[in-house]
DNA sequence: ATAAAATGTAATATATATATGTCTAAATGA
DNA sequence: TCATTTAGACATATATATATTACATTTTAT
């Protein structure tokens, strides 16, 4: 449930439109992945990570 | 091209069929996987890393 | 209080990750 | 050398990530 990707890109200042846009995905694809409601795949992992200035790790991991 | 996920495999002397099973995917979307020809989902990734004992960003992070 | 922007949500359509089956080719060990 | 295990490769089938459209709700600013 934590909310690291919308923290993320709020401190980026950006919507979820305009990182969608980046990453070249919908609108909806970033809402629903930051709802944990998606699984999404790798290349867009990293583009999300990379264009929010994060790692996967930062992002994506949890340890146990 | 870097064979990280193949590397750290071997290094737990598992094969193909073993990860595959672990992860409850078919073998060849591991040999896919480490042939770089897939782009595998998130949850997939994170459980090969969990079962190699590696992070996201072991496996998966190229730096720029 | 109102308008505009941002986000949530749902339905249907499409692209692609993954499964399954089969065959071949190395690799490993007896 | 032979048998067995392991892995590469290809076709077709299925599940699911993602797109698209549309409308509702919440936020933000005026």
């Amino acid at each position: 449930m934590s909310n690291r990707i919308k923290m993320a890109r709020v401190e980026k200042s950006l919507t979820q439109e305009q990182l969608a846009s980046r990453v070249s995905v919908a609108r909806q694809t970033i809402g629903l992945i930051e709802k944990g409601k998606y699984n999404p795949s790798l290349k867009l992992c990293i583009a999300i990570a990379k264009t929010l200035g994060k790692t996967l790790d930062d992002l994506f991991w949890e340890d146990d």
